[in-house]
DNA sequence: CGCAGCAA
DNA sequence: TTGCTGCGT
């Protein structure tokens, strides 16, 4: 979930255009958790294969991927690796809501109410090691490179982001720009449909960047007090202040400078509130990954995917997508060499 | 979610 | 071409 900032960010919308040739870091939690959530029958069970082994992710990546290759961006899928001890509440809490949801989604069930059912089901979605490994296999067939991050997936993707081995960082989630992303990608999809939540009704969805420095600059904000200023709401590190959401706590940090300032004015107390920072601020990554691409084993892909009961044709003409976009881009590639010879 | 197929 | 619906596994 992490830290939500919409209410401060002027989102500027992207042509899908501006994004060729570019590299983007992938919180790929983020975009599993949305394929598991989204990718579901009506009754709200996940797509299954004979074995009973869950698969909606596996499509939604297939697919993503197909369309990102296509549109000449190039991904870099970063992996969560263990987290953090401070993050603990936050995934007990995340536990719990998935257990009421369980329970919720089989009374829809039984009593018949599938709308409800569907609803409850999205929210019983969890990151299994199957379909982490799972996804992993499928990303490395499909010769996409893989960053394990030593711990949060949104951390090291905004060091490799920092350090320029891509161009942005993609995720749903506005971490990474308290990790100190340059630049952060929302709503990464290609085909601008979304349904609005709860309704029947779908909405044009652009693609979104948010510059870190002109972010930061709009709100008369350091990155540091950024920090600060989520520490008060809360992160997925501590719980925060009662009362204090995005519009008070830029106030105080504004008025105030800093945390410490802040609390003592107010006259409340933030547990470990310096490690947290620490967490944000004084991030030294894993440098041990490779963000190029290598090529893509078209027999593995298939021969995995056949294996959880995929149609072999529609993998096939999701492999066609990447195969004639990586041919593609070569071309333009000899061209543009030849261009600057002559 | 996103594709494919069909309607307008 | 664009929009909608249903299906994927």
């Amino acid at each position: 979930m992490g830290v939500n900032l919409s209410d401060l960010t002027e989102p500027k919308s992207m042509e899908m255009e501006d994004l060729r040739g570019k590299k983007v870091a992938i919180d790929t939690y983020n975009i599993v958790y949305q394929f598991m959530s989204a990718i579901r029958q009506p009754d709200g069970y996940p797509l299954c294969d004979s074995k009973g082994r869950t698969t909606s992710h596996l499509t939604g990546l297939l697919h993503r991927t197909a369309s990102l290759i296509e549109a000449g961006i190039e991904p870099v899928f970063v992996f969560d690796g263990k987290p953090h001890p401070l993050k603990q509440a936050t995934l007990d809490g995340r536990k719990e809501r998935r257990e009421k949801a369980e329970q919720e989604w089989k009374d829809a069930v039984e009593r018949g109410d599938m709308k409800t059912a569907h609803t409850k089901a999205q929210q019983t979605s969890r990151m299994t090691d199957e379909v982490k490994e799972s996804a992993k296999e499928l990303i490395r067939y499909m010769g996409l490179p893989i960053v394990d991050a030593p711990s949060d997936g949104e951390q090291e993707a905004a060091y490799i982001c920092r350090r320029n081995d891509v161009w942005a960082t993609a995720s749903q989630d506005f971490d990474s720009l308290l990790f100190g992303t340059p630049v952060l990608l929302r709503n990464l999809t290609m085909t601008g449909r979304r349904k609005i939540p709860g309704k029947d009704i779908y909405r044009e969805i652009k693609t979104e960047v948010i510059d870190s420095e002109e972010f930061l600059r709009n709100l008369g904000i350091s990155r540091e007090q950024l920090v600060d200023m989520c520490i008060l709401m809360g992160t997925d590190f501590n719980t925060g202040i009662k009362g204090i959401g995005p519009k008070k706590a830029l106030k105080l940090v504004r008025d105030n400078g800093d945390l410490e300032s802040v609390l003592r004015k107010i006259g409340e107390d933030i547990p470990d509130y310096q490690e947290i920072r620490g967490i944000f601020l004084d991030y030294e990554g894993s440098d041990d990954y490779s963000v190029e691409h290598g090529p893509l084993d078209r027999q593995a892909v298939v021969d995995m995917l056949t294996s959880y009961d995929f149609s072999a044709d529609r993998v096939n003409s999701a492999l066609d997508r990447i195969e004639s976009a990586r041919k593609e881009e070569e071309r333009k590639r000899k061209q543009k060499a030849l261009d600057a010879w002559f």
